[in-house]
DNA sequence: ATAGGTCAAGCGAGG
DNA sequence: CCTCGCTTGACCTAT
């Protein structure tokens, strides 16, 4: 199995100068500065996700999930109206050339604002909105049009009626353009109202043939009356040949702190139990708040070679 | 330089 | 009805 981490690294975003690609601004300042300063912060960001990539390649990882918010208020404007523009387009470039030339996988996960199966159309404008910017993105870094780069997203809500919303998630999901839809991938939900593997290997995956990213811990709250093995086998099969299925994984904080006050669901800051990927060769997104140290830490404590 | 209050979006859960 | 949490805490101002 290969493992990632999400977002944030936090050496190189903890060193002088920050190195980190989340440079963004509150509602006030867009409007006081505007489109130069995005601009600038975007720049920024992008050079600066060639630099993790560097450091991950160092560092033996090949998975590395993007941030969302490489482009401060992405939803405002078009990319091309940036005063960088130009500059930003050749450092993707250069960031997608690397993560290549390192066969370093690369990823999205647009965040839960994006509900493709909303009632309320300026709801499902703006998910279509975010999703094509992430699309574009993606094509801007020169990454594949397969769910070797995937944006991932949750369905986003069930309205009490999850077969009336996924029918909705579906006709929303043609409206996408091919940036999108050729990298979209579900994630199963964390809540037992929600959608479990099960549910996404039905109308989402019959019909569009969407691949499940399969999320351990999520998996423990939302099961479809699936054992683990059983949900991360029906998850993997959804995967076209070729594509490694990706997974996610976190342990619970809960039981980390042994503190029945925190939610059960969250994240924990490590991996403290061995992940058992059930004999599949997966890439497994560790989702922990210690992001890329998680990982260090847990190949030192579970796949330490030589003792 | 650090602390504390503030901050886009949609939804569901818990108080 | 309000707040929290989620992909991911980061931004901004006052001290």
């Amino acid at each position: 199995m290969r493992l990632g981490y999400v977002c944030i690294n936090m050496e190189l975003q903890a060193s002088k100068p920050k190195i980190t690609c989340n440079r963004g601004m509150i509602r006030r300042t867009f409007l006081a500065k505007g489109l130069p300063y995005a601009s600038e912060l975007a720049l920024q960001n992008v050079k600066d996700l060639s630099e993790i990539i560097r450091w991950n390649h160092a560092h033996d990882v090949e998975v590395f999930r993007m941030t969302s918010c490489l482009f401060p208020w992405a939803s405002e404007y078009q990319l091309e109206q940036l005063p960088d523009y130009e500059e930003i387009c050749k450092a993707l470039k250069v960031a997608g050339d690397l993560a290549k030339k390192f066969g370093q996988r690369l990823s999205f996960h647009p965040g839960p604002f994006n509900v493709l199966s909303s009632p309320r159309e300026h709801v499902v404008n703006n998910c279509i909105k975010d999703l094509e910017h992430h699309g574009e993105v993606m094509d801007l870094l020169g990454m594949p049009r397969s769910r070797w780069a995937k944006i991932n997203i949750h369905v986003g809500a069930s309205y009490g009626d999850k077969e009336t919303a996924l029918d909705r998630w579906c006709r929303n999901y043609e409206r996408l353009s091919d940036t999108v839809t050729t990298r979209l991938t579900l994630e199963n939900d964390d809540k037992a109202s929600m959608y479990s593997v099960v549910d996404l290997a039905g109308v989402p995956y019959e019909r569009h043939g969407i691949p499940i990213v399969f999320d351990f811990h999520h998996h423990r709250f939302c099961d479809g009356g699936l054992s683990e093995a059983d949900a991360l086998q029906l998850a993997a099969c959804t995967w076209p040949a070729g594509v490694r299925p990706t997974c996610h994984y976190s342990d619970s904080k809960r039981i980390e702190y042994n503190d029945d006050t925190i939610r059960p669901q969250a994240h924990s800051d490590y991996i403290f139990n061995r992940i058992d990927s059930h004999g599949l060769d997966l890439d497994i997104v560790l989702e922990a708040k210690a992001k890329e140290r998680a990982l260090m830490r847990y190949r030192e404590e579970y796949l330490a070679t030589g003792t």
